[in-house]
DNA sequence: CCGGAACGTGAGAGCGCTCTCACGATGAGA
DNA sequence: TCTCATCGTGAGAGCGCTCTCACGTTCCGG
């Protein structure tokens, strides 16, 4: 297993050379690095005046090994393709998820397994608890590592919301809620034939949005038309694909909703290729707020989720799990934003 | 510093109690788990009788504690803004080089410090050799970090060529050829007036691909002229104010360079703006081959970089960096591919 | 038949830390 | 004045592992 040899030679200090030059016992020096509050002040300034002087850090090996904690938590993302990486949504969750763990003085550790193999190792490195938590992002719900997880009691969070009613914790955004808005918001510019275009119907985020869809249909109080939803899969050519179907089958469409920005693109491809001009005859809104959101011509309205948040609210999650046991699963759903750009502009009502 | 309370009972088996299932000692124990030749093949298939029994997997900790080694390595981004995330250059070259560890059985710490405090709490923990060797990304050569990892002898590989000559390990694609790639097809494709919108000049990428558009002038015959010449800065609307100012001083141009698919989108919609037809009157090549560069209309033509082998190669020189305590410093230059598009589809020769 | 190399195995120290427990000093209450 | 908490501190065990060293076998050559 140990792969690395001959490391350079590490001239830290130890607890207790800092006991030594304190004057002091280890165990003071540890209750002052641990912010223990029975210390007396001058002790304690002896303490950090030393700590200072020697440069010690504490070593993680030997605390982890006392304490059976490793201050680190994983990230997983089990992801085959393409999907995570076409937008960029993983490194905004990153930003997110590192940034908490940071001020919480936590370590993140990457698993990325990209086959079984490495699934493998994957699932016996998070259940020999060499983490304290973990954080999931698997798009798809037939993912079993959750269950692994939670079988084993190794606290956990998902991003996104289980298909299956797993009692786990987990963040999400509002995608329902970002598929009504999108929808309303073409109704509202005097839209009367709003097509949509879905994302995969086994996935959360597919199911959602398409949901959303209704409810703004619903809401308006317009009947739900089979004939104007097309299944893609939130990739680019899925997208072209599923708006040719549109056009063929509904050539009387005056609106779409993309469940995802590069869908949106491919549509917006297609639907100049036949001639209709966006947004004067057929107006576009996409999903995510990707960057080639602003750079389709025209650009791009999109639906924002607050990544970066979902990210950090993963860690909080994680972390009260963790001291609480794990009692009871919680789930926090996090608001969107509609971006409005050209692509949606509002065309003169009837 | 310790921040996880009560963490979940672990019953995981120990050395000890695998020993005294298979009936050795400690010792040998340890011996199989770390494939030691000197164990009788016998006593070797006891042990793993017993280490599948009770699902053993060592305590990292522990190992780490007498070892002294942590079998980790640390990604560092120190790459304040936007840049790193509007590509998919980032999730490539963590799967690259999460594979890479994931074989060698290395783990992956991550770390994105994002503002002053955080970059501190981050050299303070690569210092204090919490991790064998550290991965650096920092697409800026004024990042300090480099040079601090060095004279503390932590092994340390950094991507993309170092502006000034630090005495280090890097691994980086080969910008210089990929930009007299991008060049050399416009020329052969019958371009004249071929100009260029670079990078930042302070970044290596942003000289080298330059460099490259100049080699691909002088190995045509063509003099180098500096009015064909717009300084950008990687960014989409960085691309339209060099284009516009392209447009302005050179209106005669048939052909743009760009140093980035972004800068290149970004062109594109100046010279459709201004009434110019892509490719028929001016043809564009980006760089990066990201995401957008198949959506944009025409589908823009780029040059791609073997971001994930980059990633795979930088462990690997690192590695090897530990084994041979760094010796002497060595460079890996990736070669680059031109993936040709219709924006840039040649013309009839005059 | 014996000395010694070669090999497989076990005993035990120790990595740097935390944490329990015991201890002495101080202060409050009777 | 004498308890008895209270508080700050130190001694020491022990977390799970690796690794050195010593020991017992086996097997060879002389």
């Amino acid at each position: 297993m140990a792969q690395l040899e001959a490391i350079t030679a590490k001239p830290v200090a130890t607890l207790d050379e800092v006991a030594r030059v304190a004057g002091v016992s280890r165990a003071t020096v540890s209750r002052v690095v641990n912010g223990s509050p029975k210390v007396s002040p001058d002790v304690r300034r002896a303490v950090e005046k030393a700590i200072d002087r020697l440069g010690y850090v504490p070593n993680r090996a030997a605390r982890s090994l006392v304490t059976r904690r490793s201050d680190s938590i994983a990230l997983v993302i089990t992801e085959p393709t393409t999907l995570l990486f076409s937008d960029p949504f993983f490194p905004r969750l990153v930003r997110g998820v590192s940034a908490a763990l940071s001020v919480r003085d936590l370590q993140l550790v990457l698993l990325m397994p990209d086959d079984m193999d490495d699934e493998e190792r994957t699932v016996r490195y998070l259940t020999a608890g060499h983490v304290d938590g973990v954080i999931l992002v698997s798009l798809h719900g037939d993912d079993p590592l959750p269950e692994q997880l939670a079988t084993r009691h190794i606290p956990s969070v998902v991003l996104g919301r289980p298909p299956r009613g797993v009692d786990i914790d987990f963040v999400d955004a509002d995608n329902r809620d970002g598929g009504r808005r999108a929808t309303a918001h073409l109704l509202a510019n005097g839209r009367q034939r709003v097509a949509t275009i879905t994302g995969p119907r086994d996935m959360g985020a597919g199911i959602d949005r398409l949901a959303g869809y209704r409810d703004a249909l619903t809401d308006a109080g317009i009947e739900f038309d089979e004939s104007l939803v097309a299944t893609g899969d939130f990739t680019h050519p899925g997208g072209e694909a599923a708006m040719e179907r549109l056009l063929r089958d509904r050539p009387d469409i005056d609106a779409v909703f993309c469940a995802s920005d590069l869908m949106a693109a491919g549509a917006l491809g297609v639907l100049q290729a036949a001639g209709r001009r966006v947004p004067e005859d057929v107006a576009v809104v996409g999903y995510d707020d990707s960057p080639i959101a602003p750079t389709t011509r025209p650009a791009l309205s999109s639906v924002r989720q607050p990544v970066e948040e979902m990210g950090r609210e993963m860690v909080h999650l994680l972390t009260g799990n963790i001291e609480r046991h794990g009692r009871v699963p919680r789930h926090v759903v996090l608001a969107t934003e509609l971006i409005a750009r050209a692509s949606s502009a509002g065309r003169a009502m009837r």
